[in-house]
DNA sequence: TATTGACTTGGAGTTAACTCCAAGTTGTAG
DNA sequence: CTACAACTTGGAGTTAACTCCAAGTCAATA
């Protein structure tokens, strides 16, 4: 597969794509002959796996770290888990800070509801706009 | 209160603040004779809702759209419900990616597991560790 | 085989959102 | 009144994560 099929696969740059691979996001992508890269399925799957996990604010170091791990081999279990223990603690508590924005957007929204059918923002017990 | 009260209330700096005031995240704060800002509630309110804002990734930009439209009055009613409205839906959908994202992650880590119990890596239908 | 378009690299540039700094001012404690 | 810590400003610097560029290489077509 090559590096254009894979960008249009995900909707990402090619630039992404390089960067990814050269800072260690992604291992080694495999090669043609004359350098091009060319794109497995095991490629593939560890560029969806950085994509996943970077559209969840995951930062690139921790997959660096984890690409890390396992080019290291099959020592490194425990420490891979961590990484991906500390990853998901964060999406968890992200998940809950953008829940409670959610909730302020709506009542907010609501209110502007109100506002627009009757000309008058209603203040209740908030204090700010 | 006085900045460095705002900031301990709300665990920022205050060059956060003074930045949020500069580029008009939240409206100008009310200032003692000899300059030195001293907000009041409402002055916190703006900064409590610029930092639940903030900490669930609606951009700098949009929050300062909405206090310009604030500042503009009452006949601003409907640009506001609109922007807190894409505010709103970008959030939705952050929360369903990381959501994605969570549910990736809790996978890889219950196969690594097992992997800590047994030694192997399942490989199962997923090509990527 | 010549052209053309996609690919390659290393490195520089961009963007959002802070974060820091220097030089000067305010206000409180002694 | 004098220190002195905490405040002020405008502007420069930092960080993460791309994004762009120039100069060169590869490969499919005419």
């Amino acid at each position: 597969m090559t590096i254009k099929e894979v960008c249009e696969k995900f909707d990402i740059t090619p630039d992404t794509l390089r960067y990814y691979e050269r800072v260690g996001v992604i291992p080694e992508v495999h090669r043609t002959k004359g350098g091009i890269r060319d794109f497995t399925d095991e490629d593939v799957a560890w560029v969806e796996n950085a994509i996943c996990m970077r559209s969840a604010g995951v930062p690139v170091e921790m997959l660096i770290e984890y690409v890390r791990l396992y080019q290291e081999g099959d020592g490194t279990f425990q420490a891979r888990r961590d990484v991906l223990e500390e990853a998901r603690q964060e999406v968890q508590k992200n998940i809950e800070k953008y829940q409670a924005t959610l909730d302020r957007l709506n009542f907010k929204i609501s209110r502007y509801d109100v506002a627009i059918k009757t000309g008058v923002l209603s203040w209740d017990d908030c204090k700010e706009e």
